[in-house]
Formats: C-alpha cells, sequence, structure tokens
DNA sequence: AATTGTGAATTGATTCACAGCT
DNA sequence: AGCTGTGAATCAATTCACAATT
C-alpha cells in the first residue's frame, strides 16, 4: 500500500471521526473528499485498495467506513511513543526569526508540572525494554542525531518521528519519517514571495 | 517550479552549508545526492530547472551553488514570523501516547526566562503590520484554527504552517503548509507493524 | 436518481543512457 | 577520464469517463 494512501487514510479517518461526533450516519465519496481535501475519485481509489464498503447510490456508512480504515491502519490501541531531546529550537541559524508568540490565553500557567519528568538518556534502555517503545519522536540537535537513533535502534526502536535536519541512516527495516520546520518556512516563504 | 523540487533544493543547500563548514569547494552532483538523501540524475534535473552551475569533469563550486540556490529560494535575509498557539498538544486523543521524555541533560533549566513573551491575540494586528510579518505557524486546537487563521489572513499573513489536525480553507493567494504529527507517528506505527 | 468501483487516459516525477564539455 | 546536462523511457499518481448497482 503506498505511502501517500496511507497518508489519505489517517485524514479521512480523522475527517469521519468529526462527522460521526456531528450525528452523520452515511456520507459519499464527494462530502467526504471536499472534507479531506481530495477529489472523490481519489478516496475512492484509496479504499478500492483494501475493499469495497460503499453501497451504490448512497455513499459509505460513516461507523463501518471509520472501523475498516482503523484496522487497516492498526490504530486500534493506544502506542506508546517517547520524545527524545527536549526543547531545542534554533530558526534563526535557519533564516527565520520568530518574532512574536501568541496565545488565547497568554496568562494560562504553561503546564509544566503534569509535564513528564525528563529522563537522563541512561535510562533509555530500561525504559524502552519495559514500556514496550517501538517509536520515538528524535528533537535533539543535528550533531547528534545520528548517534541517537543508533542507540534508540540498538533498543529497539522501529519508528523515529525525526526533527533533526539531517538524513538518518538507518536499516531497512527502521523507518524514518522526517518533519524540518524549517524547510517547511522555506518552502512557504518562497510560495509566497511571487 | 514544483513544490518537490523546492523542498528538495532546501534540502540541498543544508547538504552544501555543511560542507562549506567541513571546507570543501567544489562537490560532484554524485556526493552531494548522497549527502542529500537522492539520486544523482534528480539533483541535476532539480538544478537544471533555474541554471547550468557546473563544471563537466569537475562538480559544482559549493559556495557559487549555495548562492545560486539560496537566490532561487529567495532566503537571503531573516525572515520574521509568529507563533500563534503555544504549547497544546493532545496526542492520546489521537492514539498515541507520549510515555516517556529523554534528554543528554534533564536538568538543564528549560529556558522559560528567555524565551518570547506570549501576547493576546488582541494585539495581533498591530503587531503584523509593525514587523512586518508575512507568515505564522498555526498551533491552536482543531476547533478554533479556522477562525484565527481567518484573522491572520486578514491581518497580512500570506504563509501558514499549520499544526491543527484540520484542513484550512483559504484564499488562493495564502499558502498553507500542513504539519500533523499524529498522521506521521500513525503513518510510523502501520509501516513498522509489518 | 444517485453514487460507487474501475479500466483507460492523462499527467507528473523519476531514472536511464549517453552525447558533450573540461 | 570524469562529470554535467538532457532527451527518451519508465514508473507512479491522479483524473476521466462510464458501466454497474442500489
Amino acid at each position: 500500500m503506498p505511502r501517500k494512501t496511507i497518508y489519505r487514510l489517517s485524514i479521512y479517518l480523522r475527517c469521519l471521526v468529526r462527522l460521526r461526533e456531528n450525528g452523520i450516519g452515511t456520507v459519499s465519496s464527494e462530502a467526504l473528499a471536499k472534507a479531506a481535501g481530495v477529489k472523490s475519485t481519489q478516496l475512492r481509489k484509496d479504499l478500492a485498495l483494501f475493499g469495497n464498503f460503499g453501497t451504490r447510490g448512497l455513499g459509505y456508512d460513516v461507523a463501518e467506513l471509520s472501523a475498516k480504515i482503523s484496522g487497516e491502519l492498526g490504530t486500534s490501541r493506544l502506542q506508546p511513543v517517547i520524545l527524545v531531546g527536549v526543547g531545542h529550537r534554533g530558526f534563526e541559524k535557519e533564516g527565520f526569526e520568530i518574532v512574536g508568540a501568541f496565545d488565547l490565553e497568554p496568562n494560562r500557567r504553561r503546564d509544566k508540572k503534569v509535564a513528564l519528568p525528563i529522563l537522563g538518556i541512561e535510562q533509555l534502555p530500561k525504559f524502552i525494554a519495559e514500556h514496550g517503545v517501538r517509536m520515538a519522536i528524535l528533537s535533539v540537535p543535528a550533531a547528534v542525531a545520528q548517534e541517537m537513533a543508533n542507540k534508540l535502534i540498538a533498543y529497539g526502536v522501529m519508528g523515529i518521528l525525526n526533527f533533526a535536519p539531517i538524513v538518518l541512516e538507518v536499516p531497512e527495516e527502521v523507518m524514518v519519517n522526517s518533519v524540518n520546520l524549517a524547510i517547511e518556512l522555506e518552502n512557504l516563504s518562497y510560495f509566497i514571495q511571487s
């Protein structure tokens, strides 16, 4: 199943959840595609890759389709994830300066107390083993990212959501998704300057 | 110029910066492509879209190519960006639980003092106008994201890096890049379960 | 009448293969 | 000899068009 389809299934699922919250029981591919920001044929092609769940002339049952997509994605149970590297930023180096921060409730206590305790790296192997952790969010400086990824993998992590601005080298069976905020900003700035 | 190419140009640029820091003056498409995680033909095709900067038999001048890409991306000067919506999370709702947080220096003071003051939303229009802000990072709960995006656009923001898990409706001239961390995690979890 | 599911057509992106420089 | 630049070929993704179904 293509990666892009998997992404879109996640989006469809979130739209379906919202529909259900609004008490809607049936939806056409046209309407769901609109909500997800894609064309209806694409939605139907995506779904066709793992089954036929619609009723011609009527559409899809929201609850049933949610269940099918959820089953396909394997998102039934809560997954444990760890966060490695807390709170480093550094946009200035990359050409962007965060000049202001805004919030609906600017004076609300930022809930540092309910947040998790931050543990030292030496506690990683025990923690990963005990909690059955298979995925990590890696948000350390570029210079140590590869080394830290190697450790995570050695300790059993199979999936890494990488925020460090480098290309990680990993064994084939390990999956990396990279998110580079500086590049996202750079991309935006390119398309708005014209 | 295709969006995907722009993304890759950003990546090439970062690789070139690292090469320069290491005192390397010339690089072949083969070597640069390796560092960027793409094929060398793709790199050459990407560059061909806006010029011929290489020397056959030799490769590319690192400084010159950096300058060309930087010029093309328009990343010469520091861009002001604002952050709207501070510190909301909520992965549990989406099927993932952050069970642990790790850092190289777990007891370091998280620098809340050097961070920006957080302003109220009512100060947005004045701030945007005064600082010439054209881009915003939007990280508010889904329920208020569309409304807040509308405000930002009305005040002059042209590019939004959206972290809210919804599809924003915006006028054609406004650019939105969405990053959905829950979907990235879901995607990872799909590909590691097999 | 409405809407799905899908083969065919189209569009887009990537890779190959090699001519052309240095 | 080595490496770029690029037309041609391939591969992948999207969209069209419509027959099939309720």
